[in-house]
DNA sequence: GCTAACCAAGCTGCGCTACGCCCCGATTTA
DNA sequence: TAAATCGGGGCGTAGCGCAGCTTGGTTAGC
């Protein structure tokens, strides 16, 4: 009952302080991922790019947090690659969680005929 | 009405020859994943680790062939990392163990008989 | 004086890949 | 039937290339 996948208006939203605009020295102490490796992502994600202020310096949103904290989950979590990551997150509006049921395992001797098994002990025989 | 048949043998079950074993080379053409590559996936992932013959070669079954294909999935569709796919495989595979039915469409085989293959079967299978 | 920007170069280890030797099984020879 | 030959796998391991940071150097704003 306690989290329910950090949505909207989860709970956990509050742990960031209630302002519009972030330098990336907070967004790093806030999502704990360093400066460098902002700048890096950004590099990498098309969909992370803060805009500049004046002086050229990043100006992040809290969507921006956001998002930070979700290819950190993907990346260091579930251990996906960077181009994984990029995937995932173009495509996830597209909601098609693609449900594939494993098949059971039919592995052995099923169909009911003796010379079916003969035949099929013949070839473990040639194994040896 | 015809899906009680095709239970076991879906579409997609027929792309595999109708064998018990695999060596090495089969399962590279059939999954289209490099012998190297295999031996390698045996270095990471502790629940493909194929049985030997007595020369030491690999010895696939048809189960393995369908986690090779779940693996190249997950890491060159999804591309997670090699630890991602482990750490989604072993957490998949918590699933509902499946009880497996059987043993009732041997009707058609004389007891006796059937009964001393199988022993035979168990036998041999004893070997590797 | 701290923080940020940018760029280049360096580092680590993941995920193969190449290499050299060995063995199996089919065919030939005796 | 056995022995000999031989080519196409199969084996394990060392080496390699690049993804993903990480560091260092320099310049500039608050």
């Amino acid at each position: 009952m306690q989290k329910a996948r950090a949505s909207k208006n989860s709970p956990e939203q509050k742990k960031f302080p209630d302002k519009l605009f972030y330098k990336i020295g907070e967004v790093s102490r806030l999502t704990k991922v360093e400066s460098y490796v902002l700048r890096y992502w950004e590099t990498e994600f098309p969909f992370l790019r803060p805009r500049k202020n004046k002086s050229g310096q990043r100006v992040y949103i809290r969507k921006d947090l956001d998002l930070i904290l979700r290819i950190k989950e993907l990346l260091y979590d579930q251990k996906y690659t960077i181009e994984g990551v990029r995937l995932r997150l173009e495509t996830e509006g597209t909601r098609e969680p693609k449900e594939v049921q494993e098949d059971n395992e039919n592995a052995a001797i099923s169909p009911g005929s003796l010379q079916y098994i003969k035949n099929r002990l013949r070839e473990i025989l040639q194994q040896f």
